[in-house]
DNA sequence: AATGAATGAGAGTTCATTCAT
DNA sequence: GATGAATGAACTCTCATTCAT
């Protein structure tokens, strides 16, 4: 069983093992990384991640958790001090590319997250949903979008960011076609270009509307 | 080395074979699922595997190439027939949803083979992006949308698609939520509920927008 | 069980096989040379080969029995006309170089034996020591060579064919040296150097000594 | 990935491996060696194994290079102290035997060693010729020996010592005639009868000459 | 707190051989 | 005579985890 750190040189030891996981599962995979692999590039013996983690698979869902809530906070800082709701979208986006840009581990350690923790996985993106939602909710109270579902275009939201995300980010700027087989850890980091931003943005605001649209639309 | 059957017996061992990869990759993902398992699900010797495949991988790989032309063609028949472009979305869209609930595969299949199979991966979500690109260009010559720049505008569509997919097919109609833990096998393989359609096509709608309106609105 | 061939068609089919093994032997050494890799060379089905071998095995020592009959012919033809025993030693080994690069197959099946079919090892070794001896023998009646025990002086000749081959033939005339880390099967096979054959043959010479000489020098 | 023990015991235990693949190799050489057949013999678990080495190829060279240290080690210890070249010769070959009664490994296990590692196989050669010429020409400068090349002769050495210990030390001093199809393992591991030995440094010494030989004999 | 040694279950894969056609 | 389908035992190697120090 393993405890929390009782020592401060227990807390830091504790912290290079999960930066190490971070790593190491983004650049491999959940499956193909080993303990070992994580102890060594944390230079610590084999035996200490135990004392620290009961299991491979406690590790991977403490990252996931972890990595979920600095994109969250990421997204948050990114949209703060927004005028309109459309302009929170749009830097919460452009905060969540830069996240990921600097963080691969995000995408694919979450992605595979199905497979090997299904609850982290359903966590993790209920959480940013229902941070969706609740902006869409206070911008609908305010008449600046439509009545839409807020549940469901928050989803769609979801899935719109996290597919720009991996053609643009993950995939790289370039090529990212098919053809492009190589090593995914090799892709590039860049963040998403402005262009894509700005049309994803405008069919977003197409999306989303204008509060007062419908009732317009109704009256003729 | 694998070769191709050579006869009719052969030709069916290796759908058999095929068929079993299918489901037992369905149920455990890519890693989980061990060539024994899937031999056995076959009713054939462990060996017999390699006399058609070449490898885990290589079933692997086949099974995704099968699944993407099963799914495009499946997407085009039901969009066949639709009057107007957001129509063939429409449909186009329910089409995958009905696929995914009858083949969970796809989802879990694809999405694992991120780390897997990358080429695999980018070939199967390019071949379907270039699908919906061709008819965004065509919508657009109508003047039947807005002159969003369609391979955006593409990724965004193929995004919302996987993610209310995921939401609402693979995880099933109910909760949904994370405290679902339980085996992702068990969820729900209905179609995605009417309303959430509906929404979400009121959502794209927006998203595309009429051809005449960026005009209009730039000359008033 | 296998059989003889009963028909022209067949005793064909079972020459190809036996063709095919060798080279394939001789390439890649027993234990890596699969039965399938020899029936694809020969261009015959997998059970084909059963028809007329009882195992791999059986193969390989048919052909150590065959290689054995064709180099102590080789030897005996290259032998033919010489006018006196060191003549006769010279070109038997220059006969024998000769036929180990034109068939590899000859050193690297043969050694692998010690461990495959020790049986078929001692008897080829045996089989052509006997034809020193005798050999020999004769010359010592002729008073061509000393009296040395001719079993003894047979089989270092025969170490000496060997490991002049071995050096000189199979790793090639050049460098030869450790560090050629490279793939036997590409070593040279050009025959002997003169000057090596030369040497090799004063070395001989002065082995087996003069009939005469032993007396003389004893006398004095 | 392998690495070198770090404590007392997994020194030991690495030793302890070590010597059980000395003899399972040289029981049944190296393809019917298998790891298990080693780790079981060692009295560790398998994944041990993996431990210390990096692979079953990986300690079959490692023993090559420790059998081919102590052979010649062997060798030059029993040479020294000879008072001429014919007689650390004679020594030489007498330990060179010796070792090969003891530890049959060698032999064996340096045969198969052509198509299991190449490199090490001639290495080994290499590096007891080269122990010869140096031998052989200080001998000449000595005025001992004749002026027959070094290297050639050298060879020429190596493969009667090798061809006389397979003979009469491996197979045993008895028949070793074909029909002993019996279990190499079983054959004899007495050291080559004095008579032999005799013989063979007849031959030896005849081959070698006498430094002032070739000029007095052709001069009279 | 920390570690390296040790393990055994299980993975993917190969292959000599048998057999129905 | 000839074939390709089929098999299952055996192989090498990996790895999460436990434990004595």
């Amino acid at each position: 069983m393993s405890a929390a750190p009782r020592t401060a040189r227990g807390e830091q030891t504790r912290r290079r093992i999960l930066e190490a996981a971070e790593h190491v599962f983004a650049e491999h995979g959940y499956t193909e990384s080993s303990v070992s692999r994580i102890t060594e590039r944390a230079g610590v013996g084999q035996g200490t991640f135990y004392l620290y983690f009961d299991s491979k698979l406690d590790v991977f869902d403490e990252l996931v958790e972890d990595l979920n809530q600095r994109v969250r906070h990421a997204m948050s800082e990114g949209a703060r001090g927004a005028t309109s709701r459309l302009e929170a979208e749009r830097e919460g986006f452009a905060a969540f590319f830069r996240f990921t840009a600097e963080h691969p581990a995000l995408y694919r350690v979450v992605r595979e997250a199905e497979f090997v923790s299904p609850g982290a996985l359903r966590l993790h993106y209920t959480r940013i949903v229902e941070g969706y939602i609740d902006g869409l909710r206070q911008a609908q109270l305010d008449g600046e979008i439509s009545d839409i579902d807020p549940t469901v275009a928050a989803w769609a939201l979801m899935g719109i960011g996290e597919m720009i995300g991996m053609r643009w980010v993950l995939w790289g700027n370039g090529a990212g076609g098919p053809g492009d087989d190589a090593d995914p850890t090799a892709s590039g980091t860049d963040a998403v270009p402005e262009h894509v931003l700005d049309e994803m943005m405008r069919f977003i605001g197409g999306a989303l509307g204008r509060g007062d649209r419908r009732s317009e639309g109704e009256d003729s």
